[in-house]
DNA sequence: TTGATTATGATCGTTTTTGATTGACAGGTC
DNA sequence: GACCTGTCAATCAAAAACGATCATAATCAA
């Protein structure tokens, strides 16, 4: 990772939150805590953050988040630590000129980070992601035609799309309400309907599931465990958990906070 | 491989990526490190790109786009004091609950700050607009779908999109390269179909011009004067404008800066 | 072909960057 | 008070990147 990466993702990162803490960006670059705390110097010198104990924070403190994004914003905190070594882990997937899509959530956010360094093609029906990209990367942005739904963060179109139904990719992220042996599960039937209109468009389903997720369900299933791909989860996952993936053929992925991420394959 | 051709693939590497390393170019042209340290050499004193260390990185990339895209930021600015009197102009047309599309452009986007206040349900492709709105209004909004083009800050989609088919709108507002007697001109061809489609979907036609725009031209027409149900401008129209508008039974609008607008019918 | 010139790749010592360790310091809990 | 925990600066060793040098390979003119 270069130098000038890391202070691609730092900022953008920075921007992103009104504080970033110094272990947040280890598992976003996966570096040292010596070396952010070397670069959030530099970047502080160079007027581009303001340095704080425990981390920077952006240089222009009154940017308030405004609507878009409260429960957003709220659970973004949660988890936050896996979610990135998680979305870091799922980027690393990546080869730049790929076409990728990124469903909308919490998870996949955090995908944002590690994208910034890279050029890919990225279809994804999420308003905030589509934001971030759009000002912090080169990365070419297709976005799926809708109505802003202001809570989830989502853009959603009853109709039939088009654009969606265009654009195909090897892979596809999302995150999930909860996974089990039923399948992935998720809460919100609106969402349900636009999300599984976008995996028929990926060969690859990729979830992003923090290990709190196994215990955890919903009352729809999205999709069955046997149709995703490879699944990447944090350390915490239970053998159990771990065992129903292996036999559904799902591949395993336990992306490590803060060192290199370790590929476990199933079955 | 020859020197050129190595120049030019490190080249269109820098463009592409932030920051290219050494190895990557390595790979990218099989030549040895050595070689590349002297081509980066050779060109960072070429001007063609910024030497660093561990690689190479644009000439001119710390230039992310801003809040609203660079040209767009720098359009901006130029008439503002007229623009933003034309598009609260065009606001104080519509009423709350109605429906309305907004092309994209840089007088069209000075419509977010007096919809602010409204509540109405608007469908752009822009994409400035669109964020500006989800932050700082409760309107409902509406994207259409496709592939963000960053120069225009336009979405754009090759495909005949489902969600701009089924969006219907009292008014449509737009902006204009040129405005003469063959009618409302535009520069890029691209925009001129997408546009084209907009335009079926809304009864109203709503023009918004400054008096600048009456003499300049383009070379594309995008539709014929007959097709405009009104124009906004500013008080800097000349009489012959203001004749062809009512020849083509054009409704003129005259948005005074300052003070309340006034509006002239014409015919 | 020969010789001169230039470009390229490999080697090696130097400099820079990075990661790990250590101890210092502040704030909290028991 | 003793005991954690988290943050940080300082230090040092390992790794990466670099520049210089030299030998080899390619190119070109005579």
């Amino acid at each position: 990772m270069h130098e000038k990466e890391r202070h691609r993702i730092i900022l953008s990162a920075v921007e992103d939150r009104p504080v970033v803490t110094v272990v947040d960006l280890c598992n976003l670059t996966g570096v040292s805590e010596a070396t952010i705390r070397r670069d959030v110097a530099t970047l502080h010198v160079q007027n581009k953050l303001r340095r704080v104990r425990g981390g920077a924070e952006a240089i222009s403190p009154p940017q308030f988040v405004g609507l878009a994004g409260r429960t957003f914003a709220v659970n973004e905190t949660f988890r936050n630590t896996e979610k990135q070594a998680i979305a870091r882990a799922a980027v690393d997937l990546c080869e730049d000129g790929e076409s990728i899509i990124i469903n909308g959530g919490t998870t996949t956010f955090q995908m944002v980070h590690p994208l910034a360094s890279r050029r890919v093609q990225i279809f994804t029906n999420s308003f905030p992601i589509a934001e971030h990209l759009l000002k912090h990367s080169k990365n070419t942005i297709t976005l799926s035609g809708g109505t802003i739904y202001r809570e989830q963060n989502i853009i959603l179109s009853p109709f039939d799309n088009d654009v969606t139904r265009n654009f195909y990719a090897r892979r596809m992220f999302m995150g999930a309400q909860g996974l089990g042996p039923l399948g992935l599960m998720e809460a919100d039937p609106l969402l349900i309907q636009a999300e599984q209109k976008l995996i028929g468009q990926a060969d690859e389903l990729i979830v992003l599931a923090d290990s709190s997720k196994f215990a955890r369900r919903s009352s729809l299933v999205l999709c069955a465990l046997e149709r995703i791909s490879a699944v990447i989860t944090d350390e915490g996952i239970s053998d159990k958990a771990a065992q129903m993936l292996d036999a559904a053929d799902v591949k395993l992925i336990v992306a490590q906070s803060g060192a290199a991420q370790e590929e476990g394959a199933a079955s």
